[in-house]
DNA sequence: ACAGTTTCCCGTAAATGC
DNA sequence: TGCATTTACGGGAAACTG
């Protein structure tokens, strides 16, 4: 049956942090007939527990009562907005301590509940709605985790509440996964992933198949196992990947210049036949939110050679931008005079012309000194 | 009349912030005669409140009273150590909001009380005591102002308790202050500041002089009114250079390769007939915690010309380290081969005979990908 | 509008619990 | 002991408040 109202606000948060604000928002879908007294709506936390279930408890912090209001902006509707609210963990309930549940903190799905009665006729009627599945976290580090049980949940239900739903997660075509990943891209950044993108990040999941649309995908796979040889999953990887383009490769990224998921063959098949000075942008598949580029060196042996320097990280890209680096980066080889070995963008462009709009000149002019800077470098011997 | 017992913490925390724990101990300095009960102390913030004065209004969030056991590691004597305290403001006193005193928050002086009570063949004593001043804040941007405070109090005054002291401070003459600056820099770094460094301080604070050490120095002119063009305080100043030589410098201030604090006029001096390549090292005095290099360059005309670079800050040495900087700084001008411009720290050691041990080679080995550096550079047109 | 002050909260480090 | 999770809190920025 339809719910006469609806939170319209989470979906949005979708993860809340423990001790950190969020806000909440309800509207009333019907229009009542004039009630003489004010509509008191309660939020609660968890009010429905899944029963038998070992969870997390938390309840809310702050005041969970609110009067509804005529909505200013729409067509005078009534509506609440919880401000300020705070999730905070009880950890003992009735003297015993809570025992953590057999999933872990980011998979368990949690509910904001609202309720409101009134009276109509001399009828008592109860109203009460849910949020969506939320995911509770402590610490932002758990972030890339709550995300992905979201992305999970939403990809492969169309359930408003099912909180066992990673008591048994069901496994993802590669086909719907893609599309999700792709679109995690172009929200957050502005440009999506396209079929070489994701037919790496398909081979780095799956391994070489004939057609990978078809594959499922476990959950577990996705985001709980380690890659092999790697003390990350894939999707741990790739959200860090994420989060780096936003932060510091945004305007390249959305301009197109990284070419990103390559695989060392592929990396190979590339370059091998361009010339000297040809590069391409890569992210690291042994660190944890870095870039790299990799470029053709001039080769007395006629053999093309490839180079790749170590990977930028944010914390060394937040001391200069990746354009920057690029447009400055040199290699000083023994008795010869520096140079930078970027040229050419794959296929063949000229790199300023791809990155010029990128450059920051950032002097800032700061008399009577003379401004400095930095100058990416690497020492081949 | 000497207390029969003593705080032997706040001496240490001095600075207390809002919201973040701290610790304090009590020792009971006389031996009581056995009791049969358990001796209970309780702990009051600012329990003697200055009468009439408007402070701001703590009060400790945590549990406040734990019993006295005897102490391991001592002569078997009694004491108490609070742990996890936490002070939180009280922003209204039964209903009403509590104003802002006449002074700034970091001027006013608080106390931590301790009182326990015991009955003695009949007779009940009262035990009180207090603990020396204190100051308290709510983020971290407050300790420059608040260590101000401890300084200048500790500096003219012996009494255990004054919350007025800063209703008028003392003057304090520059021998006292700078004995005590001195101070500040050997017990936080492990080198204090020499006759020369003090006198250059002494005459940015109190302009030329026969002698400062009778002068006098205000309060406000300490740390109150902004220096004249700037828009800091000479304590603020000199507070983000101790900063940045404790997370930056240490080792090349110990080693005392910073002469540091040198005036423009007398940098000049020192420089001006030195060979080219001469350089040494300052603290900015327009921008807050920036240290730079000034060396001499090789002049056409003969005549000396002085150089300095724009000043490096926290940001930039957590990017590279200072020493790294200075041995592979590059000066770019037109048409020439990049040069390192400093080659003898003043008077003429050279270079690499002061830095060479604080030098980092920080080469991480990251097969396959070869690794890579900044090189600091200016370019002179 | 503004400055002094506090709150907010990310992100790293350390502590805690299982 | 190691891993998962939470707590602690510095530091930059936003919000608050007379």
């Amino acid at each position: 049956e339809k719910q006469p109202w609806m939170p319209t606000h989470p979906q949005k948060p979708l993860i809340i942090k423990t001790g950190v604000q969020f806000t909440t928002k309800v509207r009333l879908l019907v229009k009542l007939p004039e009630v003489d007294y004010q509509l008191k709506v309660k939020t609660i936390f968890d009010k429905h527990l899944p029963p038998g279930r070992v969870h997390r408890q938390f309840f809310i912090l702050t005041s969970t009562t609110k009067v509804m209001d005529v909505e200013e902006s729409s067509n005078g509707c009534l509506s609440v907005e919880f401000r300020h609210l705070q999730l905070k963990e009880k950890k003992y309930v009735n003297g015993i301590k809570v025992n953590e549940g057999p999933l872990s903190v980011t998979e368990e799905l949690h509910s904001l509940s609202f309720e409101a009665q009134f009276n109509i006729q001399g009828i008592n009627i109860d109203l009460e709605t849910c949020s969506f599945p939320l995911v509770v976290i402590s610490n932002v580090s758990q972030l890339t985790g709550g995300w992905a049980s979201i992305m999970w949940y939403n990809m492969l239900t169309d359930e408003p509440r099912n909180p066992d739903f990673f008591a048994s997660p069901p496994r993802a075509s590669w086909g719907q996964l893609s599309e999700v990943l792709s679109w995690q891209f172009s929200t957050f950044t502005g440009r999506g992933l396209n079929r070489e993108q994701l037919c790496m990040l398909g081979e780095k999941l799956m391994g070489q198949q004939a057609s990978h649309n078809e594959c499922q995908v476990s959950w577990s796979k996705f985001c709980k196992e380690n890659i092999p040889g790697k003390p990350f999953s894939f999707w741990m990887w790739l959200d860090f990947i994420l989060e780096l383009i936003k932060k510091h490769l945004l305007p390249i990224w959305n301009d197109n210049c990284i070419m990103g998921f390559v695989s060392k063959e592929t990396e190979r098949a590339c370059l091998k036949d361009k010339e000297p000075g040809t590069f391409l942008l890569r992210f690291s598949e042994s660190h944890l939110g870095g870039i790299t580029f990799t470029w053709v060196k001039q080769s007395d042996s006629g053999e093309a050679k490839l180079i790749s320097v170590e990977p930028y990280t944010k914390s060394r890209l937040s001391a200069l931008p990746f354009a920057n680096i690029i447009r400055d980066y040199k290699v000083i080889a023994d008795g010869e005079v520096p140079e930078n070995p970027l040229k050419f963008l794959y296929p063949g462009i000229p790199k300023d012309e791809s990155f010029r709009r990128h450059y920051n000149s950032q002097q800032s002019k700061v008399f009577p000194y003379i401004s400095s800077t930095w100058i990416p470098i690497s020492t081949l011997q």
